[in-house]
DNA sequence: CAGTGAGCGAGCTTCCGCTTGACTT
């Protein structure tokens, strides 16, 4: 056998094939692909009566992995375990260490901090061995979560519904959302007038305009009257002029947590297609690691960065600064996320990844150039006789410093003339074109999506980068949580508005849309059920600072002051009680609410959870009577349905008329309102009501659908009349039976031929048929 | 595609954190 090699494991194969080309032939470098062994799958894992112990496999996924190491171990001398750095790194080295036989002797741990060739060297250069300590603080973790997770869970499918789940991360998230909606419910708009006012001069035939807004609101009408009249014939003079400095300065390069809030913001990318273009970066070498809380630049990033600054943009615009981490629990395994390349403008790739690329590089090069400085500008203006005052403020950018390559509020410069306010002098008098008084309403807190979900645990220190956008899916996946749009309501504003060239002050009402969302998340009754159950039984697991309290004593395992075993013990002799005890007492749960009796029947109108979802049911069913069952529709709740609108649901499914000597019936089903004809469905279109839909207007949607079926068949065929070519959703397609066919590009579906459609179906089936 | 709801019971579901493919539409 040729000379034995060294053989290096880390956990991400991207990041094997750079550091094997850094080392070059003496070492192999191989990955782990993550952890390669867990706790048993299919049950609870843990031996409870021996000290905790775990039971751990290499699940079958990973089984291929190992036996690849393992031989790779044996034609190796010596192996280096160079996972990263952290809790679970440690503890990937230990399993690795476990189940490849490795000892000490022929194994060593080190880390990397960066992927440069001194840091390799350094590295391998200061081996050390495995920290026990740390092990154990992931064991203690690992352990915690599956105790919480499977004894939890069992519970809900028993009082709730099957194959739900509860989790020390996922129900902390739940809970925020369903927190967050109740306080929009209960919120109450107060209304207020702001006032803003035109002014303006002439000075050498030349018009100066002012906007600015009185410094106070009020609270109704009358008064906000009271005072337009107050001012109506007084002169406006300009009473005070302040200029001031301020500095604004960068943000610090992206986290996992930041980089999907600013792409969420800036890009409208949901969380978990942010990471699979960032992935996509990073393995294509772009970018460097996605899965990160660290804000450091490496020194090469940071001389990379000076350079390119200095030379596009002149050294005043250069400021290398190094950030320190902010969040709770972060474990700095990992860089920041920047290009690998700075000076890398364009990468190949969709457009989506060169949006997101552009996005990190922009960002990664503000966060090391010098602050913008800004002055910021405030006239006060004052009727006279009176001790109110109208504010125009403006800013104007001196130098723009990182600004010139990111800009870091929503919509810098919203409305023009925002930045700029014409030279005026203390006392310089001026007139007024318009006064208005706009009706305003206090505003609900807002709704989380999912950015900003993200946003919050992280604040919490719950969860880690690898999991929020999996978190994220897991509580959409359960229906504990729906990410929807919502078109708002509809409501009506008053307005005064006070002109220059009238004498009296003018009432108008406009209306306003209001409560509009888009990519929300909202919590559904199943969501709210779960977490109501929760919280009344395992108030300390639903606790916001549950997973910071026991982090506390993860930390003191890792530094060796706590034995992990005494540390699960002491949790689950106080948790597994309060499992069984919740077993034992408590009943089937199903959020039942009884909202009173239906005027007609007398009967009970309740709303609960059914085995279906949420239902209306009217009547106990007691004696022969059976009760009636009607499903929620979307966008109700449980909470905060009203007796009116819950008996309008039994009112369906309702014969609109007749059309061709056939009845025509309005309900709604699973896809929404629809109407029925016979054996064939219509549906109705958004924003119309099968409650009050008219006959006249059913047989319009009917007839539309008809015409639009007559254009939907392009072409058919003698030969085959189970041929057809279609017009769908996407464009023209070939139907054949019950396969639907592409039609292949640079084709006219005008002018197939029956044997062009047999070749085009010839074709994909073959092609299917190899894959 | 599109109305369910009484009830019998087997077998299954589930956590958090580390990592990527191999799948299908």
């Amino acid at each position: 056998m040729e000379s034995r090699s060294n053989l290096i494991i880390v956990e991400s194969p991207a990041k094997a094939r750079t550091i094997e080309k850094i080392l070059g032939k003496e070492y192999r470098v191989k990955s782990s692909f993550g952890h390669i062994r867990d706790l048993e799958k299919k049950e609870l894992g843990i031996d409870i009566q021996h000290d905790f112990r775990p039971k751990y496999v290499v699940p079958e996924e990973k089984k291929k992995v190992v036996s690849e190491l393992k031989k790779a171990v044996k034609d190796s001398s010596r192996i280096y375990l160079a996972s990263d750095e952290d809790r679970e790194g440690e503890a990937i080295a230990w399993h690795l260490s476990e189940v490849l036989g490795l000892s000490p002797d022929n194994s060593k741990r080190i880390v990397f901090h960066e992927i440069t060739p001194p840091a390799i060297k350094e590295a391998l250069q200061t081996p050390r061995d495995i920290n026990h300590d740390l092990v154990n603080a992931q064991q203690a973790r690992r352990i915690l979560d599956r105790l919480v997770g499977y004894e939890l869970s069992p519970i809900l499918w028993k009082k709730v519904k099957p194959s739900l789940s509860a989790g020390r991360v996922q129900s902390v998230a739940v809970r925020l959302i369903v927190e967050r909606e109740r306080e929009i419910h209960r919120f109450e708009p107060k209304s207020y007038y702001r006032v803003t006012g035109e002014f303006y001069i002439v000075r050498d035939g030349k018009v100066s305009l002012v906007n600015a807004e009185l410094s106070e609101r009020f609270e109704s009408r009358e008064e906000a009257e009271s005072f337009l009249e107050a001012i109506k014939d007084k002169r406006f003079r300009v009473a005070d002029i302040t200029r001031k400095p301020s500095e604004r300065t960068p943000p610090a390069p992206f986290t996992t947590s930041t980089l999907q809030q600013e792409a969420s913001r800036k890009l409208r990318f949901s969380v978990a297609y942010t990471m699979s273009l960032a992935q996509r970066l990073y393995e294509a070498g772009h970018i460097t690691y996605m899965r990160t809380d660290s804000v450091n630049l490496s020194k090469l990033a940071l001389g990379a960065a000076k350079k390119w600054i200095t030379e596009h943009y002149g050294e005043e615009y250069s400021k290398p600064r190094q950030y320190k981490t902010r969040s709770r629990g972060a474990q700095e395994a990992h860089e920041a996320i920047r290009p690998t390349y700075l000076d890398k403008e364009k990468v190949p790739g969709s457009a989506a990844e060169q949006k997101l690329y552009d996005l990190i590089r922009k960002r990664t090069l503000a966060s090391q150039m010098a602050p913008a400085k800004l002055e910021k500008t405030t006239i006060t203006i004052v009727p006279e006789g009176s001790d109110k005052s109208f504010v125009a403020t403006g800013e104007t950018i001196l130098f723009d410093g990182y600004l010139k390559v990111y800009s870091d509020k929503e919509e810098e410069e919203e409305g023009e003339g925002k930045g700029f306010l014409p030279p005026l002098e203390v006392g310089t008098p001026l007139q007024y074109k318009q006064i208005t008084a706009t009706e305003r309403f206090t505003q609900p807190p807002a709704r989380y999506n999912e950015a900003m979900l993200v946003r919050k645990l992280e604040e919490l220190g719950i969860g880690r980068p690898s999991t929020y956008a999996p978190t994220i899916t897991t509580i959409q996946q359960r229906g504990y949580v729906v990410k929807e749009d919502r078109p708002g309501e509809s409501r009506q504003i008053h307005l005064l508005v006070l002109k220059e060239e009238k004498e009296k002050i003018e009432k108008k009402t406009k209306k306003e849309t209001f409560g509009k969302e888009r990519g929300k998340l909202f919590p559904s009754d199943i969501g709210m059920v779960v977490n109501d159950f929760l919280l009344d039984h395992f108030p300390d697991i639903l606790d916001y600072n549950f997973t910071a309290t026991i982090e506390k004593q993860f930390d003191e395992i890792a530094q060796g002051k706590m034995n992990w075993t005494e540390m699960i013990r002491r949790f689950y002799e106080e948790f597994h009680p309060k499992v069984e005890e919740t077993e034992r007492s408590t009943g089937r749960t199903t959020g039942e609410r009884v909202l009173g009796k239906d005027p007609e029947s007398g009967e009970e109108v309740i709303v609960k959870v059914g085995r279906y979802g949420p239902v209306v049911q009217l009547g106990r069913g007691e004696g022969d009577k059976k009760p009636r069952y009607a499903r929620l529709r979307k966008g109700q709740l449980i909470e905060t349905i009203t007796l009116e609108e819950a008996l309008g649901l039994f009112r369906l499914p309702r014969t609109v008329g007749t059309f061709e000597d056939t009845e025509i019936i309005a309900s709604i089903g699973r896809y929404g309102p629809y109407l029925r004809h016979g054996n064939t469905f219509y549906s109705i279109p958004n924003g119309e009501d099968p409650h009050t839909i008219t006959e006249e207007r059913a047989i319009e949607i009917i007839r539309e659908k008809r015409e639009a079926e007559k254009k939907k068949v392009i072409r058919i065929f003698e030969e085959d009349p189970s041929l057809q070519v279609l017009n769908g959703r996407w464009g023209p397609y070939i139907k054949h039976g019950k396969k639907n066919y592409r039609i292949p590009k640079g084709q006219k579906a005008e002018e197939l031929t029956y044997e062009a459609c047999m070749e085009i179906i010839r074709k994909a089936d073959e092609k299917k048929g190899k894959g």
